[in-house]
DNA sequence: ATAAATACTGTATATAATTACAGTTATGAA
DNA sequence: TTCATAACTGTAATTATATACAGTATTTAT
């Protein structure tokens, strides 16, 4: 998001939040009735602002005709990093997928695309989107995406202590990946909650 | 839907695709313009119908306040069926989740929740929703969703002529079905576009 | 230090939109 | 036959909505 101040981010959500709940966006005196501003104008002046910031699209004329820009509205899809850097840079970002509340119980940050066998027998495939939220505290059992050194993998946590964290590959093939994140860099850059296979 | 007449049905999807499409619904000029109504009020008699069948819900004074009821906006989850009957029948719909256009790139008419693990190897997972397409001519190396003398399941279809069809579950511990469809009912009930799990 | 952006109040107005009422014509069911 | 439903035209009025203009005060970049 493009540098939205805090008043801006609390418009943007309440915008968004009314569109999914009530299925269309809400007029300036809904915003301003919510927000408490004695004029309409707080709220055309947001929504000029917002829109200047590009999160969101206004139809002149229309009633309602406020839109999320592709830009806010979709998901993005991150193929698999490898070098350092943060995991949601944009050169990362694959493309994005419409958001789809109420698919799953968790919201998602991003989308995972897996790369390699070595989930398979929780029945995670290469290819396979996996749902990632970044919010929820990691912990053991947890499918997690970890960053070693600037390396990204998804596997499934099974100890986690200051000096010893095991991450398990779900494929009796490959062998737990012992960190010491007291020597190494370790990240948790989310936990996986869904998973989306397009069979196309 | 509810016996919806032809031209309630134009209507009906015009409106769901504007929604889809533009993000919030059309006003009563909008629709009439669409149509050719040279009159606001024949949208306004189409709503009122739409209402009374149940397919939309209208919010009094709200421009644009036009929304898809529960009944028409979500795609119905069915869980393994076994009696006979429409695999779509009211008593097997479970619940209905929110349309995601733009995630899958084929529609979806269902979702079927898995039951078994006949799938595993190719990644289909007991309590997974698999997303089906009714209207996709069935071929081989598609999973299906096959009706065999009522039995609903789910396979790999491999084989398909006027006297033998074969069925392979994707796992080692069990043998391919053989269907002699001169003999046993079997009817494909849709082809597998997809899959959602939800690690809750 | 100064300009630009942020976050509003207050007023006003054109127009966008809902929605009622009164009709017409055609069709299918009771 | 007669009544309900469907599918409209035509008119009109209230109200919902967008949006411009003129301000004020505060914060943030230059």
């Amino acid at each position: 998001m493009k540098n939205l101040t805090k008043r801006q981010t609390e418009i943007f959500n309440y915008i968004k939040d009314e569109i999914e709940n009530n299925g269309y966006p809400p007029t300036r005196s809904e915003i301003s009735k919510t927000f408490g501003f004695k004029s309409p104008n707080a709220a055309e002046d947001h929504l000029k602002a917002l829109k200047k910031k590009g999160v969101l699209d206004l139809a002149a004329g229309t009633s309602r005709g406020i839109t999320l820009s592709n830009q806010s509205s979709g998901i993005p899809v991150v193929g698999l990093v490898s070098a350092g850097g943060p995991i949601l840079a944009e050169e990362n970002i694959e493309k994005t997928i419409p958001n789809n509340p109420g698919i799953l119980s968790h919201g998602v940050d991003f989308y995972l695309k897996v790369k390699g066998d070595s989930m398979v027998e929780v029945g995670i495939f290469e290819n396979d989107l996996i749902a990632i939220n970044k919010n929820i505290p990691v912990k053991t059992g947890s499918i997690v995406v970890a960053r070693i050194n600037d390396e990204v993998t998804v596997k499934t946590l099974t100890k986690i202590t200051d000096s010893l964290v095991i991450l398990r590959p779900e494929n009796s093939s490959y062998s737990d990946i012992e960190v010491n994140p007291k020597k190494d860099n370790l990240v948790f850059e989310g936990t996986c909650v869904g998973l989306l296979r397009d069979f196309s």
